[in-house]
DNA sequence: GTTTGTGAAGTATTTCACAGCC
DNA sequence: GGCTGTGAAATACTTCACAAAC
């Protein structure tokens, strides 16, 4: 209906969430291609790598432009360069992290981050013992330095590995510091107003989720409750 | 997608697996609500508690059976039975673990699992200087017991907490053990035949899915208030 | 009065299929 | 020959709305 808006499309139609939280995906079959120094793929050969059909490929990436050549394909690296511009993943993210406990420890020293782009530049914790302790390079703060510190470092992403009876509360405080995504480790569902992105790391739901299927199969017949 | 050729008859309608993803998120609400002790709630009052519509609550339900009283809304003991029976947790399962790096021990030492029936009762590692530590209880074995082991403990699940480059062989490795669901904790999408189920544990994923909504002028903040 | 359970309606997402291009 | 980009069709999922039950 609209006429095409020329090159870099700050586009009208809303994306589907669902397709930008695929896009992370493309970006690693594409990472991973790069590295094996192939310069050309098609939709065909990227679903079969990461188990998706080229149609849905090529229309979550429709939605951003068009990155191929007719019969030919993509190119790796353009496209891998336009999905990190899109995600916005060609500047450093700078992160904090609440909670310094043995999981929290395990994320300071995860090296998976800093490759690709997310330094952790701070962590804290409610727990006096813990604080000014130096764990991976950085020295861990107390709770009340909270809005100070992530204005001062310009962290805009938090990470939260506290018990469960603390999220809540640590979401609070992190929303109220202008933080505008937060990755949750502790085991329940925090709220946020809308403008801040939540993403829960969940292990515990993600089994809960795979023993159905490990039932028998009569487990979907329904059955009336008489209690 | 892979068309399954419906062999199975018997059930008139397959349940969703996004229905079935969020049941465990309605066994975690009602079990707070169990230690509140709250024993009765309405579609509306665990929708305003989980950020879910009550309509959606109800038809999720819906699939698996009559669980309410009109008027009233459900049990919440008797509910919560329910969703477990289904999901499959009134049982204990015995979990594998691959990987006992920093990531492998923080699972390990992990306390939320066994609460919720999840038994981690076998480590494995391919390294030779962890085969033989003691880790949070459990002695870890060499790889090339993992059948052995996964046979005599009768484990179904395993958690993959290795580096990327060795995940694909694990999982391939845990498949021709009949380990039927995997939590896999490294940063790739391993491929497993249909009759397994894989869940990923990607907190990178999960960074790079949030920073597209921090980057352009995206503030479209819709999703109205609470109902 | 309240609230469930559920067909029907309404959206959202995926897949198809083919014109257009290489 | 091969492959993309995309409207249209098909499918999947969510929400509505109301009869029945308490």
């Amino acid at each position: 209906m609209a006429a095409r808006p020329a090159q870099l499309a700050a586009d009208a139609t809303e994306v589907p969430e669902v397709v930008v939280s695929r896009l992370p995906q493309y970006v690693r079959a594409l990472t991973r291609l790069t590295q094996q120094g192939i310069t050309v793929v098609s939709s065909q050969q990227l679903g079969d790598l990461i188990q998706m059909t080229p149609a849905q490929i090529r229309k979550d990436l429709s939605y951003f432009g068009r990155f191929g050549k007719q019969g030919r394909g993509y190119s790796v690296k353009y496209l891998l360069g336009e999905l990190r511009r899109i995600l916005g993943l060609d500047q450093e993210w700078r992160v904090g992290l609440v909670g310094v406990g043995r999981l929290g420890r395990a994320i300071l020293s995860y090296p998976g981050f800093a490759p690709e782009g997310f330094k952790v530049v701070a962590a804290f914790d409610a727990d006096p013992r813990q604080v000014g302790q130096m764990v991976a390079g950085i020295m861990v703060q107390p709770m009340h330095r909270l809005g100070e510190v992530v204005h001062e470092l310009g962290v805009r992403i938090a990470i939260v590995a506290v018990p469960a009876s603390q999220a809540q509360e640590v979401v609070n405080r992190l929303v109220a510091c202008d933080v505008r995504a937060i990755v949750n480790y502790a085991p329940v569902s925090p709220q946020a107003p809308a403008h801040v992105r939540v993403r829960n790391i969940d292990p515990v739901m993600a089994l809960q989720s795979m023993t159905y299927y490990l039932t028998a199969p009569n487990s979907a017949a329904k059955q009336s409750a008489s209690r």
